[in-house]
DNA sequence: CTACTAACGCAAATTAATTTGCATTAAGGA
DNA sequence: TCCTTAATGCAAATTAATTTGCGTTAGTAG
């Protein structure tokens, strides 16, 4: 009855053709004025695959945006939690002031469910950034050094980020390393 | 050539119909599954009525999660700037707690163009916000106090507050009393 | 190498959004 | 009170997205 999926050549090339051409249309569009028959074209694919595979362009859409934003990158290993939190606050910036990395963080602002519904998939959201936080806590603990917790890295470095990133305010690389300084000064 | 607007009667009334739907309709949906058409019915009006005025669905609900968003409520003032701050903080975190603020809030920052293009519009979006935390900051040093500067209450207080009712994390009154708390005391 | 069938493609059909043409209503000035 | 016309409505036409039916390709197990 149930048959076995087959991630194998083609479907692979498929969702890397789409994922692509997902990535592309973002940076060139924006987030929400990018239709599936948009995505097939500039893929290479039957919109009618989009559609089977996904059902809608924001599931689409969403998927691109985590995949993106959320990418393993290595963490800064500098020997202080200063130049660890610097570097890792500055790499945040750099990334959200690209158009983008702000048009993959829109989408995935936006395409989250409302307050009131399904928490699940909101906070996983930040998931992978806390546990970045958390990896560089723990190597400044084994040094030695006093650390602030997760939720104040979260609250008072990541947060002032995203808002200023979203909103246009200044958020460059010299923001982020005041930020640390605030935040290891406590 | 060029009349006269009328903006009395029946455009006025159109309008609160209007914004009244969109306003439902964010409250029950999210923003993103709306579509001119469901607005025509919920509103009572023509969708053709819609179309003319307001071109696209993203513009119309834009101007009613910004109009509702930024809408002019009185400012605490509570005789200290702790006092102040918490109860202004508090009212943004239950704010962004309703299903319906949540979901204004994910309109405005969705909606908004991303990095690298016009910064007018995406910086306007906070102004009425920083407003109202200058006012109350201003009230403290005419009555002697040491305050914070409007960026420091910007980033320490209102972006945890967003970043959190964005991404599910618990964002509610006692947080915000705790956040004043710790920028008070620096 | 063969068989089964998941994944994909094509074309047509369906659904829905959007626009257009023309008519009606009502705001506002003379 | 009358006239002009902005704003709105109705219905049809157009455009575009989405779904459906059926065929083809290719992944995978035996």
């Amino acid at each position: 009855m149930t048959g076995k999926t087959r991630p194998g050549g083609r479907t692979a090339r498929t969702k890397e053709a789409v994922f692509e051409a997902v990535a592309a249309l973002i940076a060139e569009r924006g987030y929400d004025n990018i239709a599936m028959t948009d995505i097939a074209e500039r893929a290479g694919v039957a919109a009618t695959s989009l559609y089977r595979r996904w059902g809608d362009v924001r599931v689409l859409v969403l998927e691109v945006a985590v995949e993106e934003l959320m990418r393993e990158r290595p963490l800064p290993d500098t020997g202080s939690l200063r130049g660890d939190l610097s570097a890792w606050g500055r790499s945040v910036a750099a990334g959200l002031n690209s158009r983008e990395g702000s048009s993959f963080f829109r989408a995935l602002v936006a395409t989250m469910m409302p307050a009131g519904t399904d928490e699940t998939a909101r906070s996983a959201a930040l998931t992978p950034r806390s546990k970045q936080i958390s990896t560089m806590l723990a190597r400044a603990r084994e040094r030695g050094e006093k650390t602030p917790s997760t939720a104040e890295v979260l609250d008072h470095l990541l947060s002032p980020l995203y808002v200023r990133a979203l909103f246009g305010a200044p958020a460059d690389e010299a923001f982020a390393e005041r930020l640390v300084e605030r935040l290891i000064a406590r």
